[in-house]
DNA sequence: CAGTGAGCGAGCTTCCGCTTGACTT
């Protein structure tokens, strides 16, 4: 018998709270959720009002078994989920796997993991929230509905093993969206001017920025002409004092979007690592919306400030939760002890332990105080006036402990501390220089700020950010590449001693580190289903389901009545364009073939994105080529597009056998014999000549021959090769690592063979769950 | 790894939100 069993949803938080708690309570976790819909079919009774048909998961038969012989023989069983939607049916789902009698079960709720407030707790139960419940069973069947019904229409309409839904199909849209407003941006240039003039007595320098921008160069070269001939007058000095706030403590996605700019991290990789920062008991839970921090959280980061940096630096603060799903079950993210400022670990561990508790300590502190200049200088000459802005720090703040980042990257130059200056001081110049600029379009998401954007609409929650981010990867509707960039010319006209120099400068532009862009697949998706489901696609419509789900919450409406509502419509949609809709390939006609005057188009084929030349009804069969990597449907030309067709090129004969030359998935390649030959970068595929291609294969001959270390006569399925990864045996085609103590070149046969019998058997790849 | 682009049809794919491991290179 025991006599109480407290039952959470993280085995970690049982651990912690057992501690808490004497010797008559029992700690034990369900792992988050126990049931779910049935997966055969839609798992919901449509024609019986929506009634869903929940079963055990797999993987939570083990739990659900031992928590109810647990039940069975406790006096008392605490439930203690979470007190949100999600936690509210976990506690009913509880209540009814674990047939738990109602006289002797308790529904509890704390948002603090201290003992003050599990005590406290368990003075205040209360019993489950039916209306909450449904809220939540709302939400689920809304869900299954969507995704089930939307993806095998896809599977007919489109591809088969495609998926949609609710918060994944908007992901993707935003990402098709950015990237057609990137393409139809057009640049427009424009020239900057900033100058460097020098005070009248010390001749210290003083930078400033030209407040006109010029659209050309002509008149951009005219105003450095009168500026060649003006005189400089400080017009005005303007100080004013400003400050800088900290900002809030970390939750799940901006602690996502930090450690992305801040140590570079993936969204999934910050998850598993705060998984483990939790699990040692290292900072509070890490799938939070709440910016709120413990009294004793506050407490304690106030001593720290307080004995570190001096009662100046302390500033207790509360931060509010401002966005708008937001339900508030947890703590913000922070360390569990504020004393501790660094953590034993991996190194990416203690990174991110870091980053929290500077986060953490920093909200507790001061604002910094700034005195903010500006100065104007006027020319005697012209209508235009130069703007020169200082900054002087006065008081640092939480500036001493952390700056939060950005996402755009600015080429401005922070501004710093200006020489003293009155008005109508004189300024003479000691260099002004104009560089021509372009506009540039929106960023591309990172995974990190398409979580922030996702956040802002209310989308998806904690606990589904990175996993929402790395479906819609592994669906391939979208990619997260590094590209280069091209270069452009720049020009700069710099005004010197009275005269003025032009010069062309080359830069960078449009280079993407880990960026997301759309597929082609991705977009064909996106267009079909905006095309037929507008309502879903539409950025507000998990905020207007989430208003309903929040009136059946409070009792005010009905969760069958709701669901029966959207389904009808929705379902006569998916019936509607199930039957009567054209499969979508994203057909797009590019043009004609000059060479055969036949149409040239693009479309999702079998493998993929493709051109095709001519009609499948013609008498000639049609050609296909696939698009290359980068290429995409949307922005190839009909030029690039029949470029396509222009490989496999035949270059001549080499020891009585044809070269050919072709593009592969792996690049272009030159074909001889039946072997493959990469080009090196400087060659090209439309270009090369027989004479370089030969060059070539002599070169991969040569590194063959280097690449076996020994070979045996009695085995010739054996060898001993030397690989990218250092030497290996490789025997009926499979491949063996050879144990770095042992020399490659003086093994026997036999010791191949020991080494392969003792390497473990490779299960198969396990498939994508 | 370096192609393919027809068609038949069985059987499978799929959602979002709660939780952790169990698996590789």
């Amino acid at each position: 018998m025991i006599e109480n069993l407290v039952i959470v949803e993280s085995p970690a938080k049982a651990k912690t709270i057992e501690k808490f708690l004497g010797k008559e309570f029992v700690v034990k976790s369900s792992f988050g959720h126990v049931r779910d819909l049935a997966k055969k079919n839609l798992g919901i009774d449509i024609e019986n009002n929506f009634r869903p048909e929940y079963i055990v998961s797999a993987d939570k038969k083990k739990v659900v078994k031992e928590l109810k012989e647990l039940a069975r023989k406790a006096e008392t069983v605490w439930i203690a989920s979470d007190e949100d939607r999600e936690g509210e049916a976990i506690a009913w789902h509880l209540q009814e796997v674990l047939e738990l009698k109602k006289e002797k079960t308790r529904r509890i709720v704390f948002h603090e993991i201290t003992k003050e407030a599990i005590l406290h707790a368990i003075t205040t139960p209360r019993s489950i929230d039916a209306n909450l419940v449904n809220a939540q069973q709302a939400r689920r069947v809304l869900d299954r509905l969507v995704g089930f019904e939307l993806s095998p229409l896809l599977w007919k309409k489109v591809k088969p093993s495609l998926s949609a839904g609710r918060v994944q199909s908007v992901a993707v849209k935003l990402i098709v969206e950015r990237e057609r407003e990137i393409n139809q941006f057009s640049a427009k240039t424009y020239f900057r001017v900033s100058a460097v003039f020098k005070t009248p007595k010390e001749g210290r320098d003083v930078k400033a920025e030209l407040s006109k921008r010029f659209d050309n160069e002509k008149d951009t070269e005219a105003f450095l002409r009168k500026c060649s001939e003006a005189q400089f007058t400080v017009q005005s000095v303007e100080k004013r004092p400003g400050k800088k706030s900290p900002a809030p403590p970390f939750i799940t996605s901006t602690l996502q979007q930090e450690a992305s700019r801040k140590l570079g991290f993936s969204v999934s990789q910050t998850m598993s690592i705060a998984q483990r920062l939790y699990e040692s008991g290292l900072i509070t839970y890490m799938r939070t919306d709440s910016v709120n921090l413990s009294g004793l959280a506050i407490a304690t980061a106030s001593s720290e400030i307080k004995s570190s940096f001096g009662e100046k630096y302390l500033k207790v603060r509360k931060f509010t939760t401002k966005s708008k799903g937001a339900q508030e079950a947890h703590e913000a993210i922070r360390p569990t002890y504020i004393s501790n400022r660094s953590v034993n670990g991996s190194s990416q561990e203690q990174r991110l332990y870091e980053l929290i508790w500077k986060r953490t300590v920093a909200s507790q502190m001061s604002d910094a105080q700034l005195e903010k200049t500006t100065i104007r200088i006027d020319l005697s000459n012209a209508e235009e006036h130069f703007v020169a802005n200082g900054e002087v720090l006065i008081f640092d703040g939480f500036l001493k402990l952390y700056i939060e980042s950005t996402d755009e990257e600015t080429d401005e130059e922070a501004a710093g501390l200006l020489p003293p200056l009155k008005q109508n001081d004189q300024l003479s110049y000691k260099m002004i220089e104009a560089v021509q600029k372009f506009t540039a379009p929106a960023a591309r998401y990172t995974e990190a700020s398409l979580v922030k954007k996702l956040e802002e609409l209310g989308i998806g929650r904690p606990s589904t950010y990175a996993p929402t981010i790395s479906t819609i990867q592994n669906r391939n509707y979208v990619l997260k590449e590094t590209r280069a960039g091209q270069t452009r010319q720049i020009s700069t006209l710099v005004l010197e001693d009275g005269k003025i120099k032009q010069q062309e400068r080359t830069e960078n532009f449009g280079q993407e580190k880990q960026k997301l862009f759309p597929t082609d697949i991705g977009m064909v998706v996106n267009d079909f289903l905006e095309q037929y489901f507008e309502e879903i696609m539409n950025y507000n419509f998990t905020a207007d389901v989430e208003k309903k789900f929040d009136s059946i919450a409070m009792g005010k409406a009905d969760w069958q009545e709701m669901i029966s509502n959207f389904y009808k419509p929705f379902h006569n949609k998916v019936e509607e364009t199930s039957e009567t809709s054209e499969r979508s390939k994203g057909e797009k006609l590019l043009g004609e073939d000059p060479k055969t005057g036949k149409p040239v188009a693009v479309k999702i084929g079998r493998f993929g994105p493709m051109v095709q030349i001519g009609d499948a009804e013609d008498e000639e069969k049609p050609l296909f080529a696939s698009l290359l990597k980068g290429q995409s449907m949307e922005t190839i030309t009909l030029e690039e597009a029949l470029d396509l067709f222009k490989l496999p090129r035949k270059l001549g004969q080499f020891e009585d056998a044809e070269v050919t030359v072709a593009i592969g998935r792996f690049g272009p390649y030159v074909r001889h014999q039946n072997k493959f030959v990469s080009l090196s970068k400087e060659d090209d595929p439309y270009t090369i000549e027989l004479e370089r291609a030969v060059e070539l294969i002599h070169a991969k001959r040569e590194e063959e021959k280097n690449r076996i270390i020994k070979t045996f006569d009695e085995e010739p399925e054996l060898q001993i090769l030397n690989g990218r990864y250092g030497p290996y045996i490789t025997y009926n085609k499979k491949n063996f690592r050879i144990p770095k103590s042992r020399k490659p070149e003086e093994l026997t046969l036999e010791a191949c063979m020991e080494i392969i019998k003792k390497a473990p058997d490779k299960p198969s790849r396990r498939k994508k769950s």
